[in-house]
DNA sequence: CCTTGTGAAGGCCTTCACAGCG
DNA sequence: CGCTGTGAAGGCCTTCACAAGG
């Protein structure tokens, strides 16, 4: 088996949330072309990012929806929940705790911010604890993964103390580069990374032509 | 002048947040090594990305923080500040409205919902407006970009709206992927890629060790 | 002597054409 | 006959070693 481009494994993601939506839609095959025009990729990269893994449709007809994305959620380990917990109640940690969308990949076990004020709070009936519980909460509960929605300058210490209590994986939201154990995955969701691309759009056009991709 | 691999736009624009950082700490001189190590690659990578687009450093001596940063803010357009519009008035929208490390790079000259709920509101002083406004706002606004912040069965209208409005860039924070016309620039800053990466943590360990990067 | 700047080498990822198979 | 699966080719990006220059 070949070595796996990185990039591979972010475009399955998106291929697992398309075949969910075809899922939801009722369609029950597909096509390597079709995904691709969804993911807005060529259709063969489609089948190589699919071929690294092992071959999942039928030769002349196509994928089956269900059975692909069944598949991919066993390749990405996102057939059982993963334990997240969250920390920062500001509105982005509320906005977060609330979207619905996480439930089919995380189960919420723990909410955490350093202001008592928020202690009050409470989602899907957990109540936001301080930050002296995490390290008992992550132990307890089997937390395996921490999302960071603290300001920028609060980030890396945060991401010490999940660390600390034995974390294996973050989601931050700070605009920092976190240093963490290498044995620890993180994955940056910096808007301020937005900027990346759009300053493509504003990069000086002098520039702008001999640009690849 | 050689070609710039787009992924070195991506890097200059963190190498810009440090070069914030150092000078708001007071420190005047830096070098390829301490970029590198703040930003997490090689010293290499940062003298290749900087020379696509010249010289900016003293041989035997290294870079003046205050010159650095304003170059890279030359090269990225971000010498000036572009008008922005929030779509989507929730929780996630309020945030972003509200954050204060946008005023740095975006000006905030608009906020729409469907909702009339939401039009009551205000932010810096800007009400919250229906989608009907949109077009006139952005023409007499000079409203450049627009942060999609709804749910992201409606993010796709949401998008077709603003390129109609003659929007020239896209901050996606909807888990979709937006089809536009390949003039206008789109960021997806979307919280469920983020599994893209901690899914690499979550695969299952027999590819984890056949994966590259 | 020290750190930048850069042509060249190497490696990873994508693209491609076609073999494989239902 | 149609679409998948894949070795090979090509191209882009990173790495490297060293020349350049204060």
């Amino acid at each position: 088996m070949a070595k796996v481009p990185s990039a591979a494994i972010s475009r399955l993601v998106t291929y697992l949330r398309i075949l969910e939506d075809l899922e939801a839609a009722g369609v029950n095959r597909t096509s390597s072309e079709q995904l691709a025009e969804e993911a807005q990729v060529t259709a063969f990269q489609v089948r190589k990012d699919l071929s690294y893994f092992g071959s999942y449709g039928t030769r002349g007809v196509g994928y089956t929806v269900q059975v692909l994305r069944r598949e991919l959620r066993q390749i990405l380990g996102l057939n059982r929940r993963w334990g997240l917990c969250i920390v920062g109640m500001g509105r982005i940690g509320q906005a977060l705790a609330d979207y619905p969308g996480f439930s089919s990949t995380f189960e919420l076990k723990g909410f955490f911010d350093i202001d008592p004020a928020k202690h009050h709070l409470s989602f899907g009936g957990i109540p936001v604890q301080g930050m002296e519980e995490l390290p008992r909460a992550v132990a307890e509960r089997h937390i395996e993964l921490g999302l960071i929605a603290v300001p920028g300058q609060m980030a890396q210490s945060v991401a010490d103390q999940l660390v600390e209590s034995g974390i294996k994986g973050i989601l931050n939201f700070a605009p920092v580069v976190l240093e963490v154990p290498k044995d620890v995955a993180v994955e940056n969701v910096d808007f301020l990374a937005g900027l990346s691309r759009l300053s493509f759009f504003a990069l000086n056009p002098k520039w702008r032509e001999e640009m690849v991709g």
